[in-house]
DNA sequence: AAAAAGAACGACCGATCGTTCGTATTTCGT
DNA sequence: ACGAAATACGAACGATCGGTCGTTCTTTTT
C-alpha cells in the first residue's frame, strides 16, 4: 500500500500517462515526443525514465489506459440501458458522445493507434490489435445478446463490423469534412440498420 | 516538350514521387522520411532537393498523386458497369479490390493522410481535406444517378458516408485481424444495404 | 541509526531529422 | 560554339530525437 514518497511518484505517473494518451490521440504513439510530453506534464525528460524504461513501455501502458477509458466512458454507461437490441443502439450512442464531448483531443486513441501500428509489426502493434479484438468481440456478444433474445435476425461479427465501421468512420469526417453531419449520419447509419434487423423496431427511436 | 537530359529528371522525379506514396502509405506523410525515401528511390539526400523545395512541397505532390491513383484504379474501371446501382456496386468492389490487389503496401494512402492530419491545419490538410470532398462528393453523385434512374431510394450524402466507412474500415480490420473477414464483411455490407434500398435487388448479385 | 530504494533533475550522447551550400557534369536554348 | 539551366552529388548545419549517466534529496526498510 504505497503512500508519502511513493504516492506523489504514482500521481506524476498517472499524470505523465494521461497526458500521454491525450496528445498520442492527436499525434500518434509514435508521433509523441518524450520531450514534448515532459514539457506538457511539468517534468524533466530524465525525469520521465524513472517510470518507463523506454518509449515502448509507455506506449503499451497507454493502450492500457486508453483501454480503460473507453471501458469507463463508453462501455460502463450503457449498463442503464435494457439488455439487447437498446443496449446495443446505446453503446453506438456512448461511442458518439465520447467524440463529441472530446474526451480526447485527438477523437479516438485506438483509431490513431490501429492506423500506426497496423503495418508495424511489434509489441505495440499486438497490444493494440488485442485491444481492438476485445472490443470487437464486445460488440459481437452485444449483438448475440439481443439474437438471443429474439429482439434481432444478424450475423453477429458481420453486424459487429458495420457498427464499427459506421461509428469510427465519424471521427475523420468530422475533423476534415462537417462535424454534425458526420455524427449525424453515423447515429442514423447504425440506427437504420438495427431497425431494418429488428424484430420489433418500435423499441428504438425513430430519429 | 521535354527531352534527353529533361526528360530524365522527370522520370526520376515520378520514381521519387511513386516511392513516396508507397512508404506515405504505411508511415504516413509525417512518418517518411527524405533519407530513407532517397534511399529506397536510388538518389542521394539532397539531389531531393533539385525536384521540390521542401517536404512539404513533396507531399502536397503525394496528394496529387494518390489522387491520380485513385481515380486510375477505382473510378475509371467502373466505366464499364451500368450506370446507376450496379456501378455504385462497382466503386464498392473496386475499391475493395484496390486494397486485395495490395497497390499500395499499407492499403489506402489517403485513410493515413486523413488520420494523420485531420487535427493538424496547414496546405497539407487541406489539400487532403479537398481529395476527400471531393471522393465523397463521387460516391454522392453516383447515388444520385441511381436515385434519378429510380433503382433507388436514398439520401445521397447519407449512403455516400456509410459506403466509405463501410469500405474504409476495411483496411486496418484486414491488417490487424482477418484480411478474408474484413473484405467479406465490408462487401457483404454495402451489399445487402444497397439491395435493402433498391427498388429492385436482382440487378445486384445475391452474394 | 544505517542502509536500501524511489523520484527527479541537469548535462550530455550518438543518431537522425529536414535543409543548405558549393560543386561537378550534362544538356538546352541561342 | 557558348553561356544558361537543369540534374545530381557529398559535406555539413542546427534542431530534435530517444536514451544514459551521475547526482541530490527524500522516503522506506531493516
Amino acid at each position: 500500500m504505497p503512500d508519502g514518497r511513493r504516492l506523489r511518484g504514482q500521481r506524476s505517473r498517472e499524470a505523465i500517462l494521461d497526458q500521454a494518451v491525450s496528445l498520442a490521440s492527436v499525434d500518434g504513439l509514435g508521433g509523441l515526443s518524450l520531450g514534448r510530453l515532459a514539457e506538457a506534464a511539468g517534468v524533466s525528460k530524465s525525469g520521465f525514465f524513472a517510470h518507463w524504461r523506454d518509449k515502448e513501455q509507455l506506449q503499451l501502458d497507454c493502450v492500457d489506459r486508453a483501454r480503460r477509458l473507453w471501458q469507463d466512458r463508453v462501455i460502463a454507461p450503457t449498463a442503464t440501458a435494457p439488455k439487447g437490441l437498446r443496449r446495443l443502439f446505446a453503446l453506438h450512442e456512448a461511442r458518439l458522445a465520447f467524440y463529441t464531448d472530446g474526451v480526447l483531443p485527438g477523437g479516438c486513441f485506438f483509431f490513431v493507434a490501429q492506423v500506426e501500428f497496423d503495418d508495424r509489426p511489434g509489441p505495440v502493434r499486438d497490444a493494440v490489435a488485442a485491444a481492438m479484438a476485445d472490443w470487437l468481440g464486445y460488440l459481437e456478444r452485444r449483438v448475440q445478446d439481443a439474437v438471443d433474445l429474439g429482439e434481432l435476425t444478424a450475423d453477429p461479427a458481420q453486424l459487429a463490423y458495420e457498427i464499427d465501421a459506421l461509428g469510427e468512420a465519424a471521427v475523420t469526417h468530422a475533423r476534415l469534412r462537417d462535424a454534425d453531419a458526420a455524427y449525424r449520419h453515423a447515429r442514423r447509419a447504425v440506427l437504420d440498420r438495427l431497425r431494418a434487423l429488428a424484430t420489433d423496431p418500435s423499441i428504438l427511436p425513430e430519429d
